[in-house]
DNA sequence: AGCCCATTAGGTACGACTAATTCAAGCCCT
DNA sequence: AGGGCTTGAATTAGTCGTACCTAATGGGCT
């Protein structure tokens, strides 16, 4: 995935951002930049740069005299990527997929709409492409295969879409679906009617059928979401 | 709105970030952290800090040897509040405009039915308020009064989705709504009709319709990219 | 109550040293 | 002779530690 510790500060941030994200320093908490230095056995400088990335995602506030105090959970930005990443490895893990997911079923939907009347013939082949090897890895376990085709057919859709706001909600998706594979419980198999759904829209992108694809995604992610209910309600 | 220049550093950042956002330095551009710490007459731990904070956004990359490279726009984190406000105060602002819009018109009829059925008394009473202030706002050039209230009912909306990742693009759709009223031409009082649909939203709301409220909303967004399409077709 | 000042923690600057990576010169082997 | 590999020198970010500045804060004084 993404490179984990480029550098002292990355390491330091792989501590300190998911113990922060994770509610273990409640809001209000001040924190004094150089006792974490010595906590993590580093010099202040490289603390430094990782409070001010910290603060850069709006998990902390650096002011002086006061400190490093943890903002509220409301002021961070849960969009970049490393805070999903972080907050998914924790505890409130099943909401933060509930309300990704719920994202997905606001964006998946008119992005495949979007799709369908801006792919290019290559991105048709590619997303066809993808339908055809969900097909393949549908039975007898194959979930890996099956979860690398599922992401790529959604990342493709995002970008086709030609909206640089979709596009980049493709890590978002890969995250939501390598957690469902890997970490819920995921049936043996994917559900038929599910892989049926993606055959069909792209069937319905490369027909520039953009009604046809935007109901049929929206079937997929209400899919998605019943799923997450059976699981956690 | 937000401070600017909390530090050195921010000083930096509010000059080097549109820079880079604006693409005065192409992708693979590469910068010295000695050389910008000459430039901006900084000292080197202040331009680190800068580099980290440029670099936890994705738009540059730092390695020995070679120096900080600014990477291609498709890595960019757009969805950092502070990247869009350099996007949209630089030249590409109509096509960072219409993908802002294109989300908001995927988001919000979504946020608005999840805030039909989740919405308390008072967040309907508070939307309901700000549709009321609107129409107030409505005729005879009094555009600030009718952006603040705009604003506020959008917000409202999202937060009372209940869902964390619509509540965080408030900020986005204040960003947008300032920027047609204040950058966009503007025709001089809002439209009539757009001002009874936001009405009709806190309706649909107050009275738990969500299907209803995800059909005005997805109005009003349409309604917003058409605006959006006779300026820049 | 209001002002003043000592305290405190972050902010900035500088200098020295480390480490990784690139590039190229030089070598060996084919 | 040419191509590929090794080695080393140059370069630039990374890390550290120190010294000093600045501004909030809280308590004590008037």
């Amino acid at each position: 995935m993404t490179t984990p510790g480029r550098g002292l500060h990355g390491r330091v941030l792989d501590t300190l951002g998911p113990a922060i994200t994770a509610g273990e320093y409640p809001p209000g908490s001040v924190l004094r930049t150089d006792e974490l230095a010595q906590r993590f056995e580093v010099s202040r400088s490289v603390m430094r740069e990782a409070v001010r990335v910290l603060e850069s995602m709006h998990l902390v506030e650096s002011r002086r005299r006061v400190g490093v105090t943890v903002r509220p959970a409301a002021a961070w930005n849960v969009y970049d990527p490393q805070v999903i990443r972080w907050r998914l490895a924790g505890a409130d893990r099943p909401r933060q997929l509930r309300s990704l997911t719920v994202l997905r079923s606001a964006v998946e939907p008119v992005a495949a709409a979007l799709a369908a009347t801006h792919a290019t013939a290559e991105q048709c082949a590619a997303i066809t492409e993808c339908a055809i090897g969900m097909v393949a890895h549908s039975r007898g376990h194959k979930l890996e295969g099956y979860l690398l085709h599922d992401v790529a057919f959604h990342r493709l859709i995002l970008t086709a879409s030609g909206n640089e706001m979709f596009a980049r909600l493709g890590d978002v998706v890969e995250e939501v679906l390598a957690g469902r594979t890997h970490h819920e419980v995921m049936f043996d198999d994917p559900d038929p009617a599910a892989v049926t759904l993606h055959v069909q829209v792209a069937e319905a992108i490369r027909e520039g059928d953009a009604t046809r694809a935007e109901h049929l995604t929206r079937e997929i992610t209400e899919g998605a979401l019943k799923e997450l209910d059976i699981l956690a309600p």
